[in-house]
DNA sequence: CTGAAAGCGCTTACAG
DNA sequence: CTGAAAGCGCTTACAG
């Protein structure tokens, strides 16, 4: 049943029930003009049938949507994995559905992900850029539909929920700097990318406000994935004088660090150094435990759900930036610089 | 434009291209009846206007579906992320978008979303069942769409993408026994669940052919997460002789276990010897780096895509087992055990 | 509340 | 290749 033979319409729950179409339609959508006893009628004839409702053919008539597209540059990383439950969990909280799509940080892919999507009429769509998206690219493929843009910038005029990098950087870097360290690297990441640089800002301010100089080899570009960190460890040690400490771009690029570091015989927490960004769960439990910048991915993916449907209703999409915040979370990654370097 | 005023349509294209709708149709699902110079031409004005197919309108006509539902339980766990990569990765080269659903473990939840999922007629539907899941209540909410479930089995006549659970156990088990071991735990998890009694039966399997009679006290339940794993530690050791190694359920669940040793001054792969199940990629960064049994959960994410559109093409919904291989990966989480107990 | 009608954007024969 | 027509499953006035 529902499935040999013709789908069960809204015309055979009328007919079941002994109701018009119009009123059955009524009843699906919750409409008070039905009495009680019209409703119950309703209803029973829906479960006998085995009746369910066709969302898309009624998005179709009324020119609507309930789904929203949420477009991943890599969800293996933990923080977008985190992401995406929170969007996921407030959009089906409202009524809307999910359509995934991701990158892996892949622009050509990520063109061919926005274009599917769209195809699909989606109320909006939520966009963690792949690294090198162009402002141009994005805007083509997803034409007039409303875009968020979440982590990294783009150019364009798109609303953009990101977090308080600069600070949240700076933050971390201040810690070390009050442990006593003084030859502080920073690590990972690629300068293009708007978050990186602005946490690169960061860490400047509060190397210069301390009156730090940061060398050129304290300085190492990665891609921000954690094993292109871990074989990049290396990249630190390369000069003297090598660094005592360093502030991550994020959390995946820390623990490949310390995985790096390790393999290297230095252990973090002991002889080195080590602040992230992000909070992803795991960094609770690696070894040691990792201090880090705290931006509650869970809580950004709700914020961004949040966002996007509020510029559904008011057609309001104020290209605003919107800065989460973050917070210093000392764990056991971070220590006094040694005695002597080693 | 595309937004303010009319939506563009296939009218809008032929009239553009001085074309009838009927070859603009065709053009648009590349059928060979057009000659190539017609087709240029419709696609130049395709792009002139901005044309963006609505592929739910066609699907809705012609009876069809591109859309695949993905309901899991817990995407903050990396494999089950890993799992959504591998078959969004595999939908989308099809044509097919993916509609994800997170349950958090919530049957209640997992109702809601299955309910909410088949009013957009997905063409499929992928479910990993949330803990407590009963066939009865799946069926209600899905009806006659094909339904492919993964990782737990759940009465009915589904088919299923499972991984060999009891091999994988019973290897982990094994590997401990030549290590040295004779006082082995298999901790986390709840035997409800079918993975988790299947894992327990490979255990239990080794165990016996080694002439080794697990105690009561060695076996340990916890919710599958890092967090409930971390908190119950403690009940290892709640007893003499405690055991001197664990097979763990999962990798959630032994990452958190190491976690719990750590904090009660147990060091994991020196005093205790921890294996997992699953092949996370945060096993390879923990420390000590997880031994564990690598179902490599991405290539199970673009298996069960596969299957599931299968099924489409032939309407055969078999219920077959399909059983992942899985293999022990062995790192630095295991040790022998200590000369004397700790 | 009902009934008849139009229409969302597309596909699909069918006769030319 | 074209043109006219019907229809996928729904919504939405509108007159009763």
């Amino acid at each position: 049943m529902g499935r040999q033979g013709r789908r069960v319409t809204l015309d055979d729950v009328a007919a079941e029930s002994g109701m018009s179409r119009a009123t059955v339609s009524l009843v699906l959508r919750g409409s008070p003009l039905v009495s009680d006893q019209t409703r119950a009628l309703v209803q029973e004839a829906i479960r006998r049938c085995g009746y369910v409702y066709n969302r898309s053919a009624a998005n179709l008539r009324a020119q609507t949507s309930s789904c929203v597209a949420l477009v991943i540059n890599d969800l293996a990383n933990p923080f977008f994995a985190e992401f995406a439950a929170g969007v996921d969990e407030t959009l089906a909280e409202r009524g809307f559905v999910t359509l995934l799509g991701c990158t892996g940080e892949s622009v050509a892919r990520q063109r061919a992900v926005l274009s599917s999507m769209i195809e699909h009429a989606p109320a909006g769509i939520i966009l963690s850029p792949a690294e090198g998206s162009l402002g141009k690219d994005v805007g083509d493929a997803v034409g007039g539909v409303p875009l968020l843009v979440f982590n990294r910038e783009i150019d364009g005029t798109w609303p953009c929920l990101g977090m308080d990098n600069q600070l949240g950087a700076r933050l971390a870097t201040e810690h070390l700097i009050a442990l006593g360290h003084r030859r502080i690297a920073f690590f990972g990441g690629h300068r293009e990318s708007s978050s990186c640089s602005q946490r690169l800002a960061g860490y400047l301010e509060a190397m210069h406000a301390a009156g730090l100089e940061p060398r050129p080899a304290w300085r190492v570009e990665t891609a921000p994935t954690r094993l292109e960190a871990a074989r990049s460890a290396a990249a630190l040690f390369a000069r003297d004088p090598a660094p005592t400490a360093a502030v991550c771009y994020n959390d995946a690029v820390a623990l490949g660090l310390q995985w790096g570091l390790m393999t290297r015989g230095i252990r973090p927490g002991v002889d080195f150094a080590v602040v992230g960004f992000d909070g992803i769960p795991e960094g609770e439990v690696s070894v040691p435990p990792l201090t880090t910048i705290w931006a509650d991915p869970r809580a950004c993916g709700r914020m961004a759900a949040e966002r996007i449907l509020a510029t559904l209703g008011t057609g309001d999409a104020s290209p605003d930036r919107t800065i989460s915040p973050v917070r210093l979370v000392v764990r056991e990654s971070c220590c006094p610089p040694p005695a002597k370097g080693h």
